[in-house]
DNA sequence: TATGAATGAGTCTTCATTCAT
DNA sequence: TATGAATGAAGACTCATTCAT
């Protein structure tokens, strides 16, 4: 079939794009590079693709999107679940399901996210670890805050964000295997929502004392 | 004197470099644009150094190098108090003249770090993170095992190496004064150094079961 | 009707055609662009036109033709009237009609014509303007040569010729209005056939002071 | 000597540069070819020239400069002669002088006017026979108006003017020899400052009829 | 009629590096 | 020490055109 042919050559380019991409990181990947492997013309590549950077996104975009819808999804459902639950002490301390569901969709699209995590530069991709990091720094103490009387240290908040997305990011780069993952990063989960809780929640009254 | 110019020049030219590299991270680096900011030609940056990379080790090896040592240093004698005092609750769990040392040294040389930690992509630095990582994972176990019959859990050490760098990248980039990184560096050392004994020290008895 | 269809689809490309044309010049003008914009596909323009220069030859060629059989047909009379007059004294001065009507007949088609005088580099149609020189060089002289002994300083006549026909372009391309144009067109017009006989004309026995 | 080599390579590629946009015109010359007929590498172009659009500024910016300084000065010098002479029948209506300073002067850079002219498409230099038309439009009213209770025509004056560059444009393009191209001229230039006076000038009482 | 994938040569430009002087 | 001309390969991208379907 026709279609097939076609369907081919362009799944061919996205798929030598990816390894490139991989290899020398944005910048540096060459498109002739990419054509020539995927034996196709550079013009080619042009039919299907505006330039280098929609190529990219191309690999990039759905995925990176999809985790966004999840976690704001994620957040919605908890915060539901912490204004049902009257105190900090009745909440579940075990993460390890929500720790499951991000590595579980993070690692159907691994390649895409380690591409993003690491070679994005140059690319309106770049910042995309910090955008994950702002919305768990502005989702979480939005969460927590009030309970029992906390309030958040933004500092500290700002912190644990940083640490988590981390945490992932090395766990992304490092691990092949998303079963493996699973298992070694629900302890890391858990340890890190203990750790939000003790450095970054700050009883009202003792406030003035922190700052 | 002549030597004082061409002494000016060359450190005209690491200056510069400093700039560019850290604007447009190392590949996109221009050496033209670095010559002729300082007034220099091209020809005259190839008698200071062999090659672009050379020009980028003159601004980061040392103080990498530094940091190196400082480490081994530390780790060194960490040990030997370690042997000196029994066991692991006798401790002392506050680590903020360590947080506050790295720092300090750190932040003699904040640019070369950023460099380091951002711009070194294709470099021999690359992998210097990774490194840093490595010794921890290296070292930290090595301190702490045999410690009231502990071993250590490889994995998880590997990843709270990993935390423990990307905690001191967070800050580095981020924070520009050196106190305020000082301040907020302590309690997230504390808080790291607890996750260690938490989650990667393993009871030895208990070892089977968690693998 | 499909053949309604199908015409519709030639006069989009053709109306796209005419604003790329006009908007970045023949050489500069994107097929690609044309026919997205259109809303056909490449392979279809190559259906209707045998090539980038057939397409422009559509929009421009018509109405050169009409303007050069204008012209023959506009000197055939003129020599006529010339016959039966007996000197160039007769003649009447005001060429008003004559302005009117070339003006006319270019403003019903002017964006083909503003497309010939700018925009027809690399065209068969980019010494359009020199042949509508060398018609007025030919004609005019023909026609009036003879007439009261007088003979043609041929060079004054191509300088006339020349000025003439740029005397029309730059109407055609900075006044909008067809009626303006006419107005503005007139007195220049009279002008210039004033010029023709006062510099290109020569008595035939001066002719040798002249040269 | 190495002076000379350099000068030389620099040199021959202006040279080839010039014929190669006179021949294909600013958009459709091809920098390979004017570097391979010059002997040179690509990348040594981009040593003398910026980019391609310097290229041709280096050929052309320095005589279109030279002519409108020429222009300004001449356009001051004939200011103060008109305010000396009391009436416009005082007037030196030989022109023949002045014509002959401009050809001699465009003559010297005969290739580049050419290449303004006709091959500045898509350059800084696109507008410059606009330029020069308004500098002409501007400038012969401002001397003539006043004299003898005349007021301008501002759209005849801005039609003789084009009349007038175009008249220039016609002999540069067309005649080789400077000589040959002033013997032309001249009384082509006398004939159109006539026109100048006969057609743009207005006696004040009739202006409301005119218009 | 019309599609749209694909070509292949071409565009300008940038770059790190070299080397005779 | 230092110059600065020159290299040569590579970069992303655009284009008119073709052709199997």
């Amino acid at each position: 079939m026709k279609a097939d042919i076609e369907y081919k050559k362009r799944e061919l380019l996205i798929e030598e794009a990816k390894k490139e991409f991989l290899e020398r990181g944005y910048n540096k990947a060459s498109l002739r590079t990419i054509c020539s492997r995927a034996g196709v013309t550079t013009g080619a590549l042009y039919f299907f693709f505006k330039n280098k950077e929609e190529l990219f996104a191309e690999i990039v975009d759905r995925p990176l999107k999809g985790l966004k819808e999840l976690l704001k999804k994620h957040f919605k459902e908890d915060r539901e679940y912490m204004s049902k639950i009257g105190s900090l002490s009745e909440m579940d301390m075990d993460h390890s399901d929500e720790s499951d569901m991000f590595i579980d969709y993070i690692y159907r699209y691994r390649d895409s996210f380690i591409l993003v995590l690491g070679s994005s530069e140059n690319t309106v991709y770049e910042n995309s670890v910090d955008e994950f990091v702002d919305m768990l720094e502005k989702s979480i103490p939005y969460m927590l805050s009030g309970m029992d009387g906390y309030t958040f240290d933004e500092y500290m908040s700002h912190w644990m964000a940083h640490l988590t997305i981390d945490a992932f990011t090395n766990v992304i780069r490092h691990i092949e295997d998303a079963d493996e993952a699973k298992r070694r990063m629900r302890p890391i989960l858990n340890y890190l929502v203990k750790g939000w809780v003790e450095l970054a929640m700050v009883k009202e009254k003792d406030r003035a004392d922190r700052i």
